[in-house]
DNA sequence: GCGATCAGGT
DNA sequence: CACACCTGATCGC
């Protein structure tokens, strides 16, 4: 639940997704979606008077928000005052204040959020700065390097603050299934039952919230069964929706309400009433969409589960995991990050210092805090000496996947290895200019992503000591790059040339080269096969739960407890893994399917959700754009290079955004100076280990040696 | 009578 | 587990 006061610190004149208490007095309104909890004051009587004596204040929100808002009586006073701005499509807007005349413009700019229908983010650019409030969203991984207006030219605009859903801001939240993964569980299910007998009916229990309506689309347009709800003039304008729900009883699949729902607990009933159809008593299962995360150690992504005879739980989320936050924040690199949720069992301090470690202000003042040796330590003794197995792959620790994907992601989202590795190298930014060399900072952020990539493997011990080891071999360069500031001077670079980078060492062994793009998107390619150099032990560690499925009894049914999702193994009912090979059998047709589908929701939603193929594609598109785009950019702009991975920037008012190139990766990160005990790395030394990696064998004790 | 808040429920 | 919402009790205006 939103716990935003509705005022960012930037652009106090507006409020947003709050309308009581100090925001009575905003120049400017702006609701981000039709979910009560932020519309708090928007009906209240001392808005509502305080728009009647006001000719300029305004609301403004999505045309579909608006259409939802509008279609409840008791905020139709607010017809004469909304304006509903299109989707991704920036606007300026005079905020004046009616009293002293005093005027203050900014651009807005909303961009689809993914929460619910009509749901949008608020990119405000003015004269303090660019920054984004979230409102809630549920975005999956690399959407935010897919929205145009996110860049400026070829890069992330530079953020100074986003307000952020942190709704699912904890790594027990580490992975929720996508949005498809999960629409095909539910249909598959809803298919099974209905096609059994006309009298075989499906409830889905829902919230009585915006939301669900794709899921009813995708339903009625994949079964040809119309949705029944209880109303639907909030639909009348759309046609995409309307045509997929029903007030007619004598359907298939029910969405209903009623105050006293539990009746359908008693066998056969509906919400709306209907016990029989042409006499014959209805069988009735009740599917109840609910949030499922999963610990990012646990694999087995059932996304449907049975709860007792002919009740079930499906996969459901408004909400961006942990993980999709963290791409998303770490992708975007803002100065500041305001959380708007506290998590359930967290507190503020909680979520910033998960959040601060991804944006810029963080890693500056965690530089002046920690000098040199004490963030290299720092580092260590956190890897080494951290027992606890539940955090063993939280946060920062999660970020070190020895896949080989640092040139994948740096094709792709350029900026993002930009900004990690200007971060991690610079320090005082307003005195003088810089060099920066690249660093292995960037390795940790890409290994950061790259995990998700394939989060349906890997348990085993041996996985995880991998994972530590490469954990050791990309932050302690990261740690030691920290120091740079202090001592990075241009001949460096040379040294590096003889000395074995992570990247080109296993270089000949990356499939080839358009696959890179599939790693971005981890939802429709985790089938895919082996990307990664440990392909091999995921493989291993995959065939412990194949067996746990193979004893469910079909593909679909198993009984479980009430406990947490993640002691329910045995209990799945569908899983990725299967789903995923049947959309492999089945040659991709019904990935297709749904995506199509899920393009439908694109007007209602705003979300621009292409079919996935067409994402990847356009991704790769973009990602090659980006590359070549970004090489002249640099060179147009402020920044200016100084021989190869060495960037002087002389832009002080964009001074993070220095972009060293990615290949300039080298030792020289190795050669500034050490902790007193540490040595430089040599060249064999390197090409050792990386041989030690690339077999999966332990190096964690020879690298405390180091 | 209305709204705000809280507790308790789904 | 959680979300977004509803209902009902209580309090203050």
């Amino acid at each position: 639940m939103s716990r935003f006061g509705g005022r960012m610190r930037e652009y106090p004149a507006v409020s947003i997704d709050r309308f009581d208490h100090d925001n009575l007095l905003a120049r400017a309104y702006f609701l981000s979606h039709c979910h009560k909890d932020h519309m708090k004051g928007l009906r209240a009587p001392a808005l509502r008077r305080r728009m009647k004596s006001s000719l300029k204040v305004k609301l403004y929100c999505s045309p579909v928000t608006k259409e939802l808002l509008l279609t409840n009586w008791k905020y139709r006073f607010w017809e004469n005052h909304i304006v509903a701005l299109e989707v991704e499509t920036p606007t300026q807007i005079s905020l004046v204040d009616e009293a002293t005349g005093e005027k203050e413009d900014v651009e807005v700019t909303l961009l689809p959020a993914g929460h619910c229908p009509g749901s949008v983010m608020f990119l405000f650019e003015g004269e303090n700065g660019t920054v984004l409030y979230t409102g809630d969203f549920r975005l999956a991984k690399g959407e935010a390097a897919r929205m145009e207006l996110l860049h400026s030219g070829t890069r992330v605009k530079d953020i100074q603050s986003v307000y952020l859903d942190t709704t699912f801001c904890d790594p027990k939240f580490y992975h929720i299934p996508s949005r498809e993964e999960c629409l095909k569980g539910i249909l598959e299910l809803v298919r099974s039952w209905i096609s059994l007998t006309r009298n075989h009916v499906v409830w889905l229990n829902c919230k009585a919230a915006y939301g669900y309506e794709y899921l009813f689309i995708n339903l009625s347009e994949e079964l040809g069964v119309k949705v029944h709800m209880n109303k639907l003039d909030m639909f009348r304008n759309m046609p995409e929706i309307l045509y997929h729900v029903t007030t007619d009883q004598h359907t298939q699949i029910h969405a209903c309400r009623h105050p006293r729902d539990d009746d359908c607990f008693r066998w056969n009933r509906l919400p709306c009433g209907m016990t029989c159809q042409n006499g014959t008593p209805l069988h009735l299962i009740i599917i109840k969409p609910s949030t499922m995360w999963f610990g990012e150690r646990i694999k087995k992504t059932s996304v449907i589960v049975r709860t007792g005879e002919s009740t079930y739980r499906a996969c459901f989320s408004f909400h961006s995991s942990y993980s999709e936050i963290k791409d998303f924040l770490s992708y975007i690199q803002p100065v500041n990050v305001y959380p708007n949720v506290l998590p359930v069992g967290g507190t503020e301090e909680k979520v910033m210092e998960l959040l601060k470690p991804l944006c810029r202000s963080y890693r500056r003042n965690a530089e002046l805090r920690y000098k040199p040796l004490g963030t290299l330590k720092r580092a260590c003794k956190r890897d080494l000496s951290d027992t606890d197995e539940d955090d063993l792959f939280d946060s920062e620790l999660t970020a070190a996947r020895p896949k080989i994907l640092k040139q994948q992601r740096g094709e792709s989202r350029p900026s993002s290895i930009a900004r990690s590795e200007n971060t991690g190298g610079n320090n005082d930014e307003s005195t003088e200019s810089y060099r920066t060399t690249a660093t292995y900072t960037s390795l940790k952020v890409d290994f950061m992503d790259c995990e998700e990539s394939n989060d349906d493997d890997e348990d085993d011990e041996e996985e995880s000591q991998n994972n530590m080891v490469a954990e050791v071999l990309s932050q302690e360069p990261d740690a030691t790059s920290t120091s740079n500031f202090s001592g990075v001077t241009s001949d460096q670079q040379e040294s590096s040339s003889d000395v074995p980078r992570w990247d080109m060492f296993f270089k000949c062994d990356r499939p080839e080269e358009t696959s890179d793009i599939e790693d971005n998107f981890p939802s429709s390619a985790d089938a895919g096969g082996s990307q990664s150099l440990f392909s091999d032990s995921d493989g291993v560690s995959d065939s412990t739960h194949i067996s746990s499925q193979n004893s469910s009894q079909s593909t679909h049914i198993s009984e479980q407890g009430s406990q947490g999702w993640d002691s329910q193994m045995d209990t799945v009912l569908i899983t990725t893994q299967e789903r995923n090979a049947l959309d492999t059998s089945r040659g991709g047709s019904r990935t297709a399917a749904v995506s199509q589908d899920t393009t439908k929701y694109t007007p209602l939603d705003s979300r621009p959700c292409k079919p996935l193929s067409q994402n990847r594609s356009c991704a790769h598109d973009v990602a090659c754009d980006l590359k070549s785009k970004d090489t002249e950019k640099d060179a147009d702009a402020s920044t200016t290079h100084v021989g190869d991975g060495v960037v002087e920037v002389s832009d002080n008012s964009r001074t993070m955004d220095l972009e060293p190139r990615r290949d300039s990766q080298s030792s020289s990160d190795f050669e500034i100076p050490l902790t007193p005990d540490a040595e430089v790395p040599q060249p064999e030394k390197l090409r050792y280990l990386y041989k030690k990696l690339a077999a999966g064998e332990n190096i964690v004790c020879e690298k405390r040696v180091f």
